[in-house]
RNA sequence: UCCGGCGUAGCUCAAUCGGCAGAGCGGGUGGCUGUUAACCACUAGGUCGUAGGUUCAAGUCCUACCGCCGGAGCCA
């Protein structure tokens, strides 16, 4: 609309007048003054209304205003070094554009399953805008980064004839008259990417259908995962280390208020700096042992086990080559171990867990064959993965980050539903 | 699926050994010229998750069920 500023750029404003369209987040009264919080989607700031300043309609419709009702107020911006911003606005008119009902969140303390049921809400409130706008940053950066480095966008597909890993419980949908499957995984379809760019990526939902009660887990949730042609481990090492300090390193730079306004202790960020400790399996299984931490050998880690692992570094810790018995059935064997994977595990620090998983994949038709054989899956569905070994097959790699994860890590959150505009969890599927 | 915990006002919670169902916030009414989750006074607001049972008496004890939470497993 005409003659709106954004509080975000209300500096430019200082001393002139100026108007805002937004809502009201909240009101304190005076005898004969009004504080009007009013957040725009850029910002909030308070905005005075002195009753020797407007006329009495102006004043009396500040007490018809209820918490969100939308409005736009005009006045003059001035420099204050209480308010939070640095300015606030000492208002001449004041317009309500619509009344809100009794809003169901006040300022004070609610429980997480209410504040969910009204999600829709919640997104208004100061820590929801700061978590999603450091969301939005961290996939900028992402795409930023590949984009940079002549990576080419092909997106994987979200129905899928048959599960890519033939392991998690997979979202099951009718598809004209036959079964498919919501992707749990770009992985595969990047693979044939990479033969065709050379660097490729693709970015989007996917879905599992565990049944996860856990603060890491989400039924839906976001992936960008690159592959590249002519890679092997350590240059996916190389890759993966280069792209986490790059998007750290970016949203320390451009959401510092954001990250202050969670509190974030961003000390703990500034450290994810190249290069990153790398550890294999086997050294990381001793770690635990020097810990006394109950471990079996050949398993993979649980929950606590990557705690113990990651706080040994002040950075994420790339940890590789594990047993491949424990892997997906596409990672290549560590020719000088063959019972190791060629695959890495990115732990974020602070007990936030694995951030990326990946690895270099198995590019021999034969073997690779004989792996989808021996996973009992059905090969009919993987003809056109093996063709990729078939015609003009090469070393590749490639991983995945999950989204919600490292959001939650450089929010510093307790938990993964807050770091995605609409969680879909067992019992979370509304609204 | 297994293990553990929780269900009381719109919201967050309290209620001692089984003995009159309460507070703060939010709503309403009024007061206050610098408030910072403002404050002060007054006020309305209840199927104590559901169904049984024990008891003179149940929010409280017992049984079953429902809902939710997060830990394991699995993973990003």
């Amino acid at each position: 609309m005409k003659n709106t500023t954004y509080i975000d750029s209300i500096a430019e404003f200082k001393d002139k007048q100026a108007t805002i369209s937004g809502w009201l987040y909240n009101m304190r009264k005076g005898g004969k003054l009004r504080f009007l919080i009013v957040r725009d989607g850029t910002g909030t700031i308070q905005a005075v209304v002195s009753k020797t300043d407007v006329n009495e309609e102006v004043f009396a419709l500040c007490d018809e205003l209820t918490q969100e009702s939308s409005i736009r107020v005009t006045g003059k911006v001035v420099a204050d070094e209480r308010a939070p911003s640095g300015f606030e606005m000492q208002v001449s008119h004041l317009e309500l554009v619509s009344k809100a009902d009794e809003y169901p969140i006040s300022l004070k303390e609610h429980g997480t399953d209410f504040l969910m049921d009204n999600r829709h809400l919640w997104l208004r409130s100061s820590r929801q805008f700061a978590i999603l706008r450091v969301r939005h940053e961290i996939i900028a950066a992402c795409r930023a980064f590949f984009d940079d480095r002549g990576f080419t966008l092909v997106d994987a597909p979200i129905f899928t004839p048959n599960a890519c890993e033939g392991t998690t419980t997979l979202f099951e949908t009718e598809y004209f008259g036959s079964k498919a499957y919501l992707t749990q995984s770009g992985q595969l379809y990047q693979e044939a990417g990479a033969l065709a760019f050379g660097k490729a990526y693709c970015f989007g939902p996917t879905f599992r259908a565990e049944k996860s009660k856990t603060r890491r887990h989400l039924t839906e949730f976001w992936m960008i995962e690159p592959e590249v042609a002519f890679c092997d481990l350590d240059g996916d090492m190389d890759l993966a280390e280069e792209f986490l300090e790059y998007v750290v390193q970016r949203v320390l730079k451009n959401k510092a208020r954001e990250l202050a306004t969670l509190e974030r202790d961003v000390t703990k960020l500034q450290n994810v700096k190249r290069p990153f400790p790398r550890i294999s399996y086997d050294e990381a299984v001793a770690i635990l042992k020097k810990e006394n931490v109950e471990f079996q050998d050949g398993n993979d880690f649980g929950g606590t086990d990557e705690t113990v692992i990651s706080e040994k570094f002040d950075r994420p810790v790339m940890v590789h080559r594990y047993p491949s018995a424990i892997k997906a059935f596409y990672m290549k064997n560590d020719p000088t171990d063959f019972s190791k994977a060629l695959c890495v595990d990115v732990l974020a620090p602070e007990g936030y867990g694995e951030i990326i998983g990946g690895g270099q994949r198995e590019d021999d038709y034969d073997t690779l064959k004989n792996k989808i054989l021996h996973h009992n899956l059905p090969l009919e569905a993987f003809e056109w993965y093996l063709d990729l070994r078939r015609y003009g097959s090469v070393p590749h790699a490639g991983f995945g980050l999950g989204i919600e994860r490292t959001v939650t890590w450089l929010c510093g959150l307790s938990h993964v539903r807050e770091t995605i505009p609409f969680p879909r969890m067992m019992h979370r599927l509304r609204p």
